[in-house]
DNA sequence: GCCGTACCGTACCGTACGTTACGGCGGGTT
DNA sequence: AACCCGCCGTAACGTACGGTACGGTACGGC
């Protein structure tokens, strides 16, 4: 057995791991026109392994976006001292965080290529990228709002429509813009200022206690 | 001239808006799959007559696009009388038009599409769907929401910021997850449960004096 | 030194599909 | 009737690309 198989995890070797790299660039730069010559081409690597290592093209598109998905393991936020601070903090930056994935190429590239095989027969990748994009979203955020209803900041009966209404004022129309191509430049100020909006506009439809007025201008 | 050009507007000939019909069902059936032998096919018509009416391939899309477009421009609605009922009615009629559109087959195939077309060099189908889709829904529902605010029912500052968290609030995670081949059967109960609970969290936000909870739970 | 393994580079094959060309036909015009 | 025009159906062409085969190389094990 090699020296250098590091699998940790993945079942990938680090070599394995530099082609699906080089997919993943060429995904953002070309998006579904990529060939498998291609591929080999950049990450320096005959067609026969690529065949060998990821059965066929659909193999190693699904590779790449698992890999990828494995790369963003997100940071879970539970502290201790929680309080409509925290709260608010937490949410704030999950918002910040969701805009600055959604807006990057990595994301638009996957979820464009994803989007369109979840149109044919295969629909591996639509799966995957819906389970590591909204799903993991939903999956990391309940835990903070459940946190936020026992401790009485939060009031809401289903905890699925509370995610999805914060989903909704952080997203917005950005993402399908952004898949549709338009150019909707959204810096670092920006995103900042969206998620502190959405924030304040959730916690105006579910806070509890929040002295604030009820609608949802920031500042 | 042929006696059967009616060319009402659009520039197409009842033949050629009979193969862009078929076209559509095509697409909708094999997403961006379709061929041009498949068009001529479903449609009796030569593959010839294909690409003198449309060019190419990409023509074909694009016209098909457009002709779907066409199809749905939207009813208008600004009654004399208005108040916070007729503006209540307003909004949940279009949140439930909306969903109706975004969950049928047609505009998620044809979001499909687009959204790969977008990612490589050609953005014409993008452009397209971004201006009759987002873009058409913030110009038809821009009046009634300045409207709102003239007569004092609803406070905002931008217009295009109030129209955006209404989006939010009405589309949430639905056009993402339907785009990824979430099932997510969306009958028509549910879409005008959530019409009507997008409306009330947009009037939670916005609205000015409505004698409602803050928050925004219905019934 | 010899062998097996893993891999690179490249040439090759088969096919699908966009695009073009051609023969035939019906219907309107002169 | 003779002709033209638009169209259908189909055959043919060119190419791009997924997938396979093969020769050559480096390397670790015996």
């Amino acid at each position: 057995m090699h020296p250098t198989v590091d699998v940790s995890e993945s079942g990938l070797t680090e070599r394995q791991k530099d082609v699906l790299d080089a997919a993943l660039a060429l995904l953002v730069e070309a998006g579904d026109t990529l060939t498998m010559t291609s591929v080999a081409r950049r990450a320096s690597c005959s067609k026969e392994s690529l065949y060998k290592w990821f059965g066929d093209r659909d193999g190693l598109l699904t590779a790449t976006v698992q890999w990828q998905a494995l790369k963003v393991r997100g940071v879970p936020v539970d502290p201790e001292a929680f309080n409509l601070a925290s709260l608010t903090a937490g949410l704030e930056g999950f918002a910040a965080d969701w805009l600055r994935v959604l807006s990057g190429n990595i994301s638009v590239a996957l979820n464009r290529v994803a989007v369109g095989h979840a149109g044919s027969d295969k629909h591996d990748l639509g799966a995957i990228v819906l389970e590591n994009g909204p799903f993991a979203m939903a999956r990391r955020l309940k835990p903070l709002l459940q946190l936020g209803r026992e401790t009485g900041l939060l009031e809401f009966q289903e905890t699925d429509e509370a995610f999805r209404t914060f989903f909704g004022l952080v997203v917005r129309d950005v993402q399908i813009r952004l898949l549709l191509g338009d150019r909707l430049g959204l810096n670092e100020t920006a995103i900042d200022r969206d998620a502190r909006r959405a924030t304040q506009q959730f916690l105006a439809l579910y806070g509890i206690n929040t002295n604030q007025a009820r609608n949802g201008h920031q500042s």
